[in-house]
DNA sequence: CCCAATTTGGAAAGCACTTTCCCGAGATTA
DNA sequence: TAATCTCGGGAAAGTGCTTTCCAAATTGGG
């Protein structure tokens, strides 16, 4: 019974391909199992003894109603030929399909990871197709799956997290979306608003100069800075939003204090050891300008023998929900990245174009947690 | 330049629909903007002045070979009209399509996103379109959307981490699967060998014995399992195997000390929960079946003031990269989350179809780390 | 009881491609 | 020199669907 290999249900489909359509193929093979090769929607409609416009009209909704009898015939068809509209075939014929592009640099980092799912969950209900590409490798990745977006005539495409600041890059990404969004396409964006599409912009700067200020209450004084790789815009204002906050608190951090690095765990690590390796006193507190950063930094913190927030402080930035549990638990600011991706996918698919592009800003919310924590020494 | 927004681009659209293919477009539009409205390799062989034929034999590498005039003359309107196959048009023209199918059940759990992540690895070359879906709200997930990739005529479908072992499911998941296999697509699991089709198994059993067996090794006595949801064979395999390693070293675990919980963080906060309050001497160890589950116990742990390894020693499963600097370093049994992903998508994609589906098993790993190192107290 | 005004079904024309088949021209061979 | 081969180009037949258009049948009103 709940074998699916059923030898009886083996005659439909065995009078097909007679003549002209669908040479031999099959003939051996119908043999074996109810749907046997590729069914149509002509197989469906013959043996329903339909029209194949009936038969259309039935499996799609379509505004033209079907007398009662008919459609019934049809479904009964449908289910015993295990039929399955080709939804390729109906995209060409009705010139929109449901698939939707999402771009992420690299889908096993958490900050993309938890966009993505929450961008899915808008998607779902609206039984879309979600392709996503992790353009990790290539420099060039974005503009390339837009392109094959463009190429699928997907509805729209959602781009987290744009890769540089490069202008030569962003310029030539622009003229992709523009082609892609003049045949038809629409796009949103996650992150800065440099595309001049429907943008979902984190308050980066605002986040970190709240955080720097925070820090700064706590009692910090010095502080060092491990900053993304260079050009990429999200580091690059979440430095300047802490600058800024601790200069409204008059603090001024040493600028060799602020070294780059990979947006990776091993940046963070490394740039750390860049910190420690400078000599010199050490900075009362460090800021990774994420958290994957600023767990690279604690194990090197940790290496190094130094103990967090005993003898260092460290904040991160995203508050990902995986790292919550890293000990001691890191002080950051927390985006709020499933509903970032919601936010986009509804920007995108379910609501109206706009005329103009719309930014959203989303706030950060400083989270204070042990890992800045300056208790009694 | 950089504004899409050029008002005389207004125009097309309007004048398109009324008699016959492509109505007047071109005379007045072609003026306006490049790519104005939908280009088609009509326009295009239009504007080259050759036959569709040919135009499409140049775009598309086919078999046969175009003068090198004309071929020139193609991609020279190819670029002017800014065209784009549709790929939709040409996979029901050709009858397969590049896009493959991934089920995940939470595309922002780790596990499953770094699997994601190696399988993208193999696609990407291949021009493969990789479609995501989390199962993670609907029972029926799987098998929904492996009909939504029949649908689609995908080419392939890996399913990660089959959901349960409720035979009912599995029963429906297999016919959908036959039904997709049959009309010519190919199908891949990773986990569980239920499917019957080609499978990457994580030998999840063997890793769990060995690190039993290390575990005594190191000298702990009792144990504390916190399995998985009930049902959830991966979760069964590990602990079967667990208590398989323990009896090979002679040690039997209190039946009652194996408590369920869910795959999550927060399963393993509770499950850990439960193993405190139920009084009476504590474990040496506790055995958490994934890295996730472990870091919830190890937080509820450090909630109750206990130290680990220096109270209670604990160990994961999966050695997740994410997690490798949570403190301290877990005990865990690593498995090749990415390679598996790659294996996965070659077995399916870039490999010959073989008669018997192919079981693939990776051995796991067992790395031991401070949280289950025992120290002279 | 007859003539609109609705239904409801089917034939056929798209949709944007690929691919087969055919044909003329130039190259090769006997 | 005639006969046979390629070779490159185009017309047209698919590919699996939707949708328009047309005609037959049913209904309703006078």
């Amino acid at each position: 019974m709940t074998d699916s290999e059923d030898p009886n249900a083996s005659s439909p489909g065995k009078d097909r391909g007679s003549a002209g359509r669908h040479p031999v193929r099959g003939s051996a093979v119908d043999m074996t199992s109810p749907a046997s090769a590729r069914v149509t929607l002509q197989d469906v409609a013959d043996r329903a003894g339909v029209s194949l416009a009936t038969a259309s009209r039935v499996i799609s909704e379509s505004q033209r109603r079907v007398g009662w009898q008919l459609a019934e015939r049809v479904r009964q068809a449908v289910t015993e030929l295990e039929y399955t509209a080709n939804l390729q075939a109906r995209a060409v014929a009705t010139g929109h399909s449901s698939i939707v592009g999402v771009v992420v640099h690299d889908i096993s980092d958490p900050y993309f990871s938890s966009i993505a799912a929450g961008l899915m969950h808008v998607t779902r209900p609206l039984r879309l197709l979600v392709c996503l590409s992790s353009t990790t490798e290539l420099e060039a990745g974005e503009r390339e799956y837009v392109a094959l977006m463009r190429a699928q005539r997907a509805r729209a495409v959602i781009i987290i997290g744009s890769r540089s600041a490069k202008p030569a890059m962003v310029a030539e990404l622009r003229a992709e979306i523009a082609a892609f969004t003049s045949s038809g396409g629409r796009v949103a964006c996650v992150g800065q608003d440099l595309l001049g599409v429907d943008t979902i912009l984190p308050e980066n700067a605002a986040g970190a100069s709240s955080l720097a200020e925070a820090l700064v209450s706590q009692g910090h004084q010095s502080f060092a800075v491990l900053a993304g790789p260079p050009g990429l815009l999200t580091g690059q204002d979440r430095v300047t939003g802490f600058t800024a906050g601790l200069a409204a608190r008059g603090v001024r951090p040493e600028p060799s204090h602020i070294v780059p690095g990979a947006f990776t765990r091993d940046g963070g690590y490394e740039a750390m050891s860049t910190v420690l390796a400078m000599g010199g006193e050490l900075p009362d507190c460090v800021f990774a300008v994420n958290d994957v950063m600023a767990v690279g930094a604690l194990a090197r913190l940790r290496a190094a023998g130094l103990s967090v927030p005993g003898d260092i402080a460290l904040a991160g930035f995203d508050d990902i929900t995986t790292l919550r549990d890293v000990y001691p638990p890191l002080t950051t600011v927390r985006l709020p990245l499933a509903r970032m991706g919601e936010m986009a996918a509804r920007l995108v698919l379910t609501d109206a174009p706009a005329g103009q592009p719309r930014v959203l800003p989303v706030p950060g919310e400083v989270i204070l947690r042990d890992s800045t924590f300056r208790g009694p020494r």
